[in-house]
RNA sequence: GGGUCCGUGGUCUAGGGGUUAUGACGUCGCUUUUACAAAGCGAAGAUCGCAGGUUCAAUUCCUGCCGGACCCA
């Protein structure tokens, strides 16, 4: 016995810093590599690739900092993990950045140029991420990280798309789209919007080839033109009359049949405006199916640029809005415009631009989906989702696909679609597997392969073909940013790079994401391995719910909620406190204050606080309040016990250990069966709780209060229980605060916490009667001390006077002599 | 408009057909005791959102309503 080892009196920002800082240098890989070819059982984490652009989520960062204690967990449980680091640089977001950086539209730039910015702009956005990755303590393979823009994963995903183009899972086909005018290009359902707003609801007077008037509401006038047929519901009674005859297109029109048929649809609301509808080719997603439905030829109103195409007449040219306003003042002039008012409507926008969205047909490629959903639905079954309540996400997004995933977009910073076509357009040239293609700015590598555009048949190599196709043309598109995501298991499972460790690690051990990706990441991800293997995905899929607010609201940039991550990880740190200003829920500023918080605070808060799955409010002066203190007492439970010799051999129990020594070892056996349970069960809550519980509640409490004076006069047993206790609660905890259990198992044993790969279990103290016996005296004991502090506080006694008049419990006379010392009672 | 989830002391949270409903923060009181006052100990504080129903028994199961969040149309 002597000193503390351990000289602080509390854990503290600048000690995590300092210990970080050592912990991210030379040893680092050393540690937390990983070996393909190990013998242990291989865990891959499938983690979700950040996309860099300004700050990362706080939410994100809190929902990473659990993967990253899953990963922990799966090694100390003596796993072969792959924890990799992957920063997902592909998409639309980044070209905005750029645009409004340099104030010049994507277009307007060499293309070539344009994605050299690009690159060049997302460095410093990745190379933040980098650190806040580190500052809360990721232990992500960071060597081998991997980017989406990057030449080999760029070239898996187009090497996905041929070999399922190959098998005709992929199609290129004329279909209505969802089409963004002002970014120009095609997006998927998945990536609408919408967003409620004002717009002129126009009562148009139409005329039928009898004579007869016919109002009909529309807030989109400009679509007569592309009007294919008028609809209302089979059962008003007003316009039975009216059905089967023909009605005349209130505005000119060019090169098109200017009178239209009314029919019946059931869709129609007979309360909406007149109860007469007109039907435009891709007016809107209803539109598209009435149209389908009825097989009328669509017309072609919006050009690719946005403007109105040559059948709207005097419109032609015109973006939609002018042509909005044209449509309204010709109606108006021609004495067709019974009524206009202003009424609130729900309009399709594309989620990135925040532009309304058009319905346009276009030449696109798809993923054949629709004929697999229920195979994709079979196959999931087979994943467990954790918690499994959150499976309802998956199968809710699915029971609405009616249409193909369209994949490919008109944009530039994304990857290519590896195609080049023959000058008759009758062949196709495609890369060969695991090469990278640009065919926009090159020509087809040496080894591409010659297809039948239509059969998909392979004709032949390109190197002895090129003199028979023609001058190629390269394909300008790009892929959805999802098609290259999908892939992100199969990439770090080792598909086409490794074939062998594919092999062993496939279906890939565990997906980790926030719930709002399910409809996306997730579901794109179990289609292309349903398309390319019949097999799910995943063994585990782990579906987190989102960060909010304090109080329960999304995270916004228009409200003024946000909580930057940096801010609550730096807390603390050289003394700064945190401070933040935010707009609570009725209005007003809230000021929010911590002094300490850091990553080892934050990752014990998320563990602790909520179950996986809920969404879970943020808030810093409560990260601080609930949570820094069971640092703080861990820290010096471990302090305390850094003054007494650590016995030489930990792993051999004393024959003679006291009753009270086999008691608490008796309950932390349970407590670590738990825990051990809670971390193959990916159960972060309860492992966290169970640790908590035991580490500030009755270990300390109780029994180190019952043992201290034995351990002061060298009792050698209880010094074992209590290092064996500590170094052990350490491990278990190193998944969830890695920093401070490899701050304090370095000082007291030598050997760091982080570094345990096998989960710790103690050697049988008594056998399973007696242990359950002991435990049972848990609650007991804990009144019994309760009852002498309370008789000692209403006599007005300190806790170490001594007491008289004291019965121990005739269960507890094992511990007498403890219990005696403990209390002074005389 | 539809779907999913949620509603438990002032705040956050666990649980779950059956003794006295878990824990934490906050509040109040006491205590400087060879780890810890950035701590410990103790106390007060809940008709488990509301209304019905099922049951011997409901906070738990069912229905409706109210409130909140998210997703979708």
């Amino acid at each position: 016995m002597g000193a503390p080892k351990i000289p602080e009196k509390r854990w503290s920002i600048d000690l995590e810093k300092r210990i970080q800082e050592s912990h991210y240098g030379e040893s680092y890989s050393e540690r937390y590599s990983f070996n393909p070819k190990s013998e242990r059982e291989i865990f891959i984490i499938d983690t979700p690739p950040p996309y860099p652009s300004g700050t990362w989520h706080i939410g994100a960062v809190a929902q990473y900092s659990m993967i990253d204690v899953i990963a922990r967990s799966q090694r100390l449980l003596g796993k072969e993990v792959r924890f990799p680091w992957g920063v997902d640089r592909n998409g639309i977001n980044i070209e905005f950045t750029v645009e409004k950086k340099f104030g010049r539209k994507m277009r307007s730039y060499d293309r070539g140029e344009f994605l050299d910015l690009c690159a060049e702009t997302i460095e410093p956005y990745t190379q933040a991420m980098r650190e806040t990755a580190k500052r809360v303590g990721l232990s992500c393979d960071f060597d081998n990280e991997y980017l989406t823009d990057a030449p080999d994963y760029r070239a898996v995903t187009q090497s996905i798309f041929v070999d399922l183009f190959k098998r005709g899972d992929i199609v290129e086909d004329l279909r209505p789209n969802i089409y963004d005018p002002v970014e120009g290009t095609t997006i998927a359902e998945a990536e609408v919007q919408r967003v409620t707003r004002e717009t002129l609801l126009c009562d148009v007077r139409w005329t039928t080839e009898d004579g007869e008037d016919v109002v009909i509401s529309t807030t989109r006038p400009e679509l007569i033109c592309a009007c294919g047929v008028v609809v209302v519901n089979p059962e008003d009674e007003r316009y039975k009359h009216l059905v089967g005859k023909r009605i005349q297109l209130p505005l000119p029109v060019t090169d098109r049949e200017s009178l239209v048929e009314i029919v019946t649809h059931p869709s129609v609301k007979m309360d909406f405006g007149s109860g007469v509808l007109m039907v435009c080719s891709f007016g809107d997603q209803n539109d598209v199916a009435v149209f389908r439905e009825l097989g009328l030829r669509p017309f072609v109103a919006v050009d690719l640029e946005g403007r109105m195409t040559g059948i709207s007449g005097p419109l032609s040219g015109m973006s939609a809005e002018d042509a909005r306003a044209a449509s309204i003042e010709l109606l108006s002039e021609a004495d067709r415009l019974s009524a206009a008012e202003m009424h609130m409507q729900e309009v399709p926008v594309s989620e990135r631009g925040g532009n309304p969205v058009e319905i346009i047909l276009l030449k696109e490629w798809y993923v054949r989906q629709t004929h697999i959903l229920e195979r994709i639905s079979q196959l999931s079954s087979q994943s467990s989702f954790i918690p499994e309540r959150n499976r309802q996400f998956l199968h809710d997004w699915m029971d609405g696909i009616s249409i193909d995933w369209p994949i490919s977009r008109r944009r530039w910073y994304h990857t290519e679609v590896p195609i080049w076509y023959s000058e008759d357009g009758l062949k196709i040239v495609v890369p060969p597997h695991g090469t990278y293609v640009q065919p926009w700015r090159e020509a087809p590598p040496s080894g591409s392969e010659v297809l039948d555009r239509v059969t998909r048949e392979s004709i032949g190599f390109y190197d002895t073909m090129v003199g028979d196709l023609g001058e190629l043309v390269g394909e300008g598109k790009v892929f959805d940013t999802w098609m290259d995501s999908s892939n992100s298991n199969l990439y770090v499972s080792g598909y086409i790079s490794d074939p062998e460790l594919f092999e062993r690690a496939f279906p890939t051990s565990i997906r980790p994401q926030g719930k709002e990706i399910v409809r996306t990441w997730l579901y794109y991800t179990l289609l292309k391995s349903a398309l390319l293997f019949d097999q799910p995905a995943f063994q585990n899929i782990w579906v987190d719910g989102l960060g909010m607010d304090p109080w329960g609201r999304k995270m916004s940039k228009s409200l003024g909620n946000g909580i930057d991550a940096d801010s609550v990880l730096e807390c603390g740190a050289g003394g700064r406190t945190g401070s933040w200003k935010i707009r609570g829920p009725d209005g007003k500023q809230v000021q929010l204050r911590a002094n300490k918080i850091g990553s080892e605070c934050f990752r014990l808060w998320k563990a602790c606080d909520a179950q996986v799955g809920d969404d879970f409010h943020i808030n810093p002066e409560e990260i601080e309040s609930k949570y820094f203190g069971v640092l703080t007492k861990m820290f010096n439970v471990a302090r305390f016990a850094s003054q007494f010799d650590v016995p030489d051999d930990l792993d051999t129990p004393p024959v003679d250990l006291s009753p009270e020594n086999q008691w608490i070892l008796s309950e932390f056996d349970a407590m670590m069966a738990r825990v051990e349970d809670a971390w193959s069960k990916i159960d972060i809550y309860t492992a966290a709780q169970s640790l908590k519980g035991f580490g500030t509640g009755v270990f300390p409490s109780h029994w180190l209060e019952m043992s201290k004076s034995g351990l002061y006069d060298g009792d050698e047993s209880a010094a074992w229980t209590l290092h064996r206790v500590v170094r052990d609660l350490l491990s278990a905890l190193s998944p969830i605060c890695p920093f401070f259990s490899h701050y304090l198992s370095t000082t007291l044993y030598d050997s760091s916490a982080v570094d345990v790969r096998s989960f710790p279990r103690l050697p049988a103290i008594v056998n399973v009667e007696d242990a359950e016996a002991l435990r049972a005296l848990t609650p007991i004991i804990s009144e019994f001390n309760s009852m002498v502090w309370k008789l000692k506080k209403d006599s007005g006694l300190s806790l170490k006077s001594p007491i008289s008049g004291i019965v121990i419990p005739q269960e507890l006379s094992a511990l007498q002599n403890s219990l005696v010392r403990m209390h002074s009672i005389e």
